[in-house]
DNA sequence: CTTTGATGTAACAGTAATGGTTACATCAGG
DNA sequence: CCTGATGTAACCATTACTGTTACATCAAAG
């Protein structure tokens, strides 16, 4: 696990854009977001370029330059994000090395977990697709302090 | 996560013994189930140390020892395997280390994630539940080659 | 046209996880 | 006792990921 934080790091930048684009004055820098998810600007803009790459954002470069979102939140899925910044790898492996094929179960038995590992990404895809920016938004404006 | 093929390896080593349990007089070693498999037959025995503490399989020890299942093939679905050989890690991971919480959105997005996160993993045991050992069993065999 | 501040990207290091391997103690039946 | 398997520690090579430095590139501002 999976190993990675990915979908999480670009969920985290895509709801600060969201959030830091009611201000129009602002301007959204890799620095700055790289802040508030508390890592290297490259990692973020690592991130960012994928983003891009799947057309979720677009970037501006010389001085000024920046980021900003080219559709509203409530357009940008989950499962958007996690195609953007998708590994290739399935979130379960088969075998490293291919099993025995003069063993009955090791013939037969990839392409059967692939028929479950296939229908296991496409319930994560189901649920990822439920939840937008807009929505993450507005779940993390609710957790704030007390403190008015 | 992608990252292990855990899960794979487990199913792959109970789709065996129900196929091996079918002949009486067959022994379940490590060593057989690893020429299956492909592998080191300590990988297969760290598997199934995993499935007896889960309490899916049961060892022998002493000269003739070996390993048998518990229960029967169709009451052991995919996600007993899952949780047995579960790393306790989920599915995405979190920050690495935690976001700014003097930023709105580093503060909540934490638990915003989790909740995403959570019905992910939700969805994944759903789909794991639908499968027993007894239908990958029957599925494996369904692939055979044609030669009779 | 130069300065400036950001993007874009290559390169590298440290850390961690995984799969494979060797080695060896332990056990119980023959 | 002998034998053949389990049980487990220890170790290695490989891989992936995050973080970091460094630097080329770009375009607006002055």
């Amino acid at each position: 696990m999976s190993g990675n934080s990915r979908l999480c790091v670009a969920v985290h930048v895509l709801t600060w854009m969201a959030l830091d684009r009611r201000d129009p004055a602002a301007v959204a820098t890799s620095q700055r977001i790289a802040v508030s998810v508390n890592t290297n600007p490259v990692v973020i803009r690592r991130c960012l370029g994928q983003l891009r790459e799947a057309g979720l954002v677009q970037s501006r470069r010389g001085a000024g330059a920046g980021w900003h979102l080219t559709r509203e939140p409530e357009s940008i899925t989950l499962l958007d994000t996690y195609l953007a910044v998708g590994d290739d790898e399935p979130l379960f492996a088969l075998h490293t090395s291919p099993p025995s094929d003069s063993c009955p179960i090791g013939f037969g038995i990839q392409p059967a977990l692939r028929q479950v590992f296939g229908r296991l990404d496409e319930a994560v895809r189901r649920e990822l697709a439920t939840t937008t920016i807009a929505d993450m938004l507005r779940d993390v404006l609710a957790q704030q302090p007390a403190t008015a």
